[in-house]
DNA sequence: TGACATCTACGAAGAACTTCGTACATCATC
DNA sequence: GATGATGTACGAAGTTCTTCGTAGATGTCA
């Protein structure tokens, strides 16, 4: 079974750190987010320790400070974002979702061309 | 200045009643809404009441029955919600929401076309 | 060993959101 | 003018999310 619940803001603002960090302590998380969030230490281990509950992350508690890892990649919990936006906003149609993305936000001519590359490949796949 | 404040899911289901239907009164949008949301009529009734001194919708209190009216356009809206998500979960880069929506999302030939002539279109304005 | 740093656990408070019950106003109509 | 239908106003409760303070455990090292 899929995870339905989506993360919270503050939960993703985790999620994000240990995605790009990999495995990382409660103290190396707050260090990462700190500068940003302005958030104290044990606001961070409490999130953390609800997202383990959650399911959102597991703990290593080998060693005295306990070692978290996201459960689910980084692709998993856009892809359900994505959809629950699409669900709410856009009526289902995540192509008028695109449209209003590429047209309100800057994007380069390199990620022009990757997003056109990608729509090569969708086609290119259903035509077979 | 622009409204950063974004909608509440409860408050988007009502203004995308709003958009579909043009000016409405409170029994017409819980009319609308309850098949699917199974919420009450007081419960729609006060949704309104504080989006109107959020300032989400204007209201006409001329007759009985006060006729209530989104004051920012669903694109607008729409806009906001993107770029929120785009923030949040795709580091600021919205040609990675776009992949990630295209690849994880079903959208028809027509739509695929569709977004193809929107990016031919933007490359085409910024090579003037 | 004692003092200090570092860590987890946990209760609780405050804010935002959602929901609904109740009270009261207004209007039609019998 | 009494009654029932329909409306608004508003207080309050339940939930979820976020935040932090405090307590207590554990490790370090002079």
């Amino acid at each position: 079974m899929v995870n339905r619940s989506l993360p919270t803001d503050a939960e993703l603002a985790i999620l994000r750190v240990l995605w790009r960090r990999g495995p990382s302590t409660v103290r190396e998380v707050h260090e990462d987010l700190k500068p940003v969030q302005g958030t104290g230490y044990t606001t961070v281990l409490k999130l953390m320790q609800i997202m383990a509950q959650k399911g959102l992350v597991e703990r290593d508690e080998a060693g005295k400070s306990h070692v978290y890892r996201a459960t689910i990649p980084e692709e998993q919990a856009q892809k359900g974002l994505v959809h629950d936006l699409v669900e709410k906003a856009f009526g289902g149609s995540a192509s008028r979702l695109v449209m209003r993305a590429l047209s309100a936000e800057r994007a380069s001519r390199e990620e022009l061309a990757e997003i056109r590359a990608l729509l090569d490949d969708i086609e290119k796949k259903r035509s077979k």
